[in-house]
DNA sequence: GATATAATACTTGTATACAAGTATACTTGG
DNA sequence: CCAAGTATACTTGTATACAAGTATTATATC
């Protein structure tokens, strides 16, 4: 029994969104961090009942979250998957894979206006450290990556990152959230780690690269445990939210 | 405009689909196959009218056929994006990533199932060629790498598969409908290939895998234009139903 | 009491209706 | 004749209705 006023996801983020794409973004939150847990069915009509919506925006969320692969669609109710150690190590293994191949053609691409980019949403991540919005931390964090990826006008790697992207944000926005509660030394860390990942594109460096990305990972990866605390976190900080 | 009697993707692989899959699938076809052309923009409204369904089927087929890459949601209609000659490259470095990624999960695995079952649907394709069944090929050929991707039981790089799969199964039918008209002999090739590739996975030979996967690629991949005249040698194979 | 059968309360997929928004064509005033 | 506003015909997203199917439970029969 979910209540409606709280949300994972940020608000802020789905002014313009549907109701399909809301519902979307906020059950992909609380699956992810375990607050609908694995195995647990999800009925379409109790959804709708819950989000106050129709089954139309249900069926269009659970379509893509099984696309997502975080609920399976069977004949009767959609059963959730959720994320266990294993899958949140593939997830990376996905990232690194696609990232190593972006890498080897951007060496080959002109990649100043590139660099350009990377470092302005560096610096966008800096204010986000500096007042406090692990949300919009974790937006530029993303950003940053597919940035990168986007570089090289690949559609069908962009596409294999528009299936990740989801999960990634879910996985990263909790992450960020209990870092900023807890681990705020963690960023300078971050940052630095960016920063490496900018000089690896300049010198096309791809060890360099490889070892930042490695890091980049081990600051995001933590532990599912990690993720229902996150959650459990949120639940009791909701009223510092508005601020 | 088109006339809902033929259909170009098999009638008997959708007899338990929903309208929504069938729709997706035949649409699909149509566009990969240029009878749909880039630039096409289509409308919900027109689509559920040509294919005698209502909005709800075609809504699904169109959220599904964007994240295929191969129509673009704008705000007011569906456009038409088809596959370039780069795109069909795209989509084959992408299976080349991952085919190469799941090779080197199988080297560190008991691979014994795994070349059984590869050697039953070899069997089966043999029969597929001797009874002229080019669409059953097709779907023992891709049945063929997805369980070699499957043997390794990483869910995300099942998932891109699963991204891919569609896409790639239009192509390959499409190919080898030609192959079965025209180049008939091909096919002791490509089924001597699949033999080289069960041999790569038996003996773990990395540069064989590579080999026989290029080789693979080279037998499907074909033109843009092959894939025209795949659809207009269908058309004149469909007695004229023009009404 | 155990098994077959019927009733029920769900489920899914599709159709249809409607509000709100947006492009196109059509007026109307200058 | 053109600019500006208005009407119109489309679009999307959501709600709702309904048929057909599938588990679950209750009932009847042996």
């Amino acid at each position: 029994m979910p209540e409606s006023s709280e949300f994972l996801y940020p608000v802020k983020w789905l002014s313009k969104a549907s109701a399909g794409d809301r519902v979307t973004c906020e059950l992909r939150m609380r699956i992810i961090c375990g607050l609908i847990g694995s195995g647990t069915i999800l009925s379409e009509n109790k959804l709708a009942a819950d989000f106050s919506v129709s089954r139309s925006p249900i069926r269009e969320a659970l379509k893509t979250l099984a696309s997502e692969n975080i609920i399976r669609l069977e004949r009767m109710g959609a059963v959730v998957v959720g994320l266990t150690e294993k899958e949140i190590e593939e997830i990376y293994d996905v990232r690194l894979l696609i990232e190593s191949f972006v890498f080897e053609r951007l060496v080959r691409m002109d990649i100043n206006e590139l660099v350009m980019e990377l470092s302005k949403i560096l610096e966008m991540m800096k204010i986000a450290i500096k007042y406090n919005d692990a949300d919009e931390f974790s937006n530029q964090d993303i950003l940053f990556h597919e940035s990168i990826i986007r570089a090289v006008n690949h559609s069908y790697i962009l596409m294999i990152w528009n299936n990740l992207r989801p999960v990634m944000e879910s996985l990263i926005l909790l992450s960020m959230r209990l870092r900023f509660k807890e681990k705020y030394d963690d960023f300078t860390r971050i940052i630095k780690n960016h920063e490496l990942y900018i000089e690896a594109i300049k010198t096309k460096d791809r060890a360099l690269m490889i070892k930042s990305l490695h890091q980049n990972f081990d600051d995001v990866q933590g532990k599912v445990e990690d993720l229902w605390k996150s959650q459990q976190m949120l639940a009791k900080g909701v009223e510092q939210q508005d601020d």
